[in-house]
DNA sequence: GATAAAATTGAGCAATCATTCAAGTTTTAT
DNA sequence: ATAAAACTTGAATGATTGCTCAATTTTATC
């Protein structure tokens, strides 16, 4: 893992990465083996601890790159709409229809992480935990920004609000883990959406 | 596993089944090996394997010994409240306070398992699917008998209602499993309580 | 107290685990 | 063309995995 890289090389660090979180993301920490893990990637051991320390080293990549793919796709949903509160309310939407995507899995993977690891794994439950409190702050800067921009009432709590949000997040996708219809999934996530548009004032629905 | 089996034996099998419990609900099902239960159980793998099978037999024997707990403690809180949503939003605020007890883990086990199980334990991921399928029934009725003493509008969906309250509850324990402080937990439990509440109508509030 | 049945023991099994490293190959710099 | 640096290889490591079973102890029956 030295300072320069070639931009083949940094292509197939990406790619590993890419095919690392694959793994991660459906079979979870414990039961992603390195033989798993070599044959994914297409690499043997020694590259892989060459680049990416051990296997924790390549779940916590795995993860960052996780997450960043998270807080990315909220942005984009975010810049479509109109407003905060508009926005996250699509995202929920489109959060209903995971279980029509050809997934690793439908629930959060930092989700999945955070119930799995364990002290042995302490690093690596240390990143989740700094990543899902990136993502409520995220959710609590919209909340924010909606009382700014005279969307919802100044008295409601953004944090509340946000950390709110977080859980129903997590408890969609985990409930979209269930061997169930996928519109049993759509709604939910319709209901939840319908939840934070109550919260818009009635000046703004007008707007 | 015979069928004749003194009170000694059965008071074992049922303390056997409670360490088991809190072993898997603490460490999941793959981090959780032979030796953490012989040590847990005060067992030889001899024993353990006469008794439940494998690994995976005893930890499905644990599950449903989880879940059964779990449908027991909302019965409880319901039978000790007036109506079925007063109850619902009290057995909400109680998850508020799930930091506060010393638990092998604030997530849900069945969640926990739902997450971290593959199709290589397919058997024990069926029995989760179930026993999830079995509280989110409970929380369906409940909704039902609300609408059956005037307690809630009749129009409403009382099977969307209760999947959405089973993805609250994922939600909330699952974001209880992340290193924040109690009163946070116990604020996110209140807003749901809330949420519930609000679907009771005027007439019922004031009986 | 003798005998049969049931339960328990723990050493040991093959398989798999994450990881290492000396040797070989490719890439880069000169 | 050549040397140095970087990267890749894959066999081998010791530890651990879930699990088996012949031997032994405990329990139940008469």
């Amino acid at each position: 893992m030295g300072h320069i890289m070639s931009r083949t090389a940094l292509y197939n660090r990406h790619d590993a990465l890419e095919r690392a979180l694959q793994l991660f993301w459906q079979k979870g920490f414990h039961a992603t083996s390195l033989k798993d893990i070599e044959q994914a990637l297409d690499m043997r051991p020694g590259s892989i601890y060459a680049a990416f320390g051990n296997k924790e080293g390549l779940f916590q990549e795995a993860l960052e790159y996780y997450a960043r793919l998270g807080l990315t796709e909220l942005e984009r949903v975010l810049s479509h709409h109109e407003t905060p509160l508009l926005g996250l309310a699509a995202y929920i939407r489109q959060l209903g229809g995971i279980r029509d995507k050809a997934l690793p899995s439908r629930a959060c993977m930092l989700v999945k992480s955070l119930l799995e690891l364990g002290a042995r794994e302490q690093t690596a439950l240390t990143k989740v935990e700094m990543l899902l409190a990136g993502m409520e702050t995220r959710f609590i800067e919209c909340f924010r920004e909606a009382q700014n921009v005279g969307e919802m009432d100044s008295e409601l709590d953004p944090v509340r609000l946000g950390r709110r949000l977080q859980a129903e997040v997590m408890g969609l996708r985990a409930f979209a883990q269930r061997d169930i219809e996928s519109a049993t999934v759509h709604a939910l996530a319709e209901d939840m959406a319908l939840s934070i548009e109550a919260l818009r004032l009635d000046d703004s629905v007008n707007a």
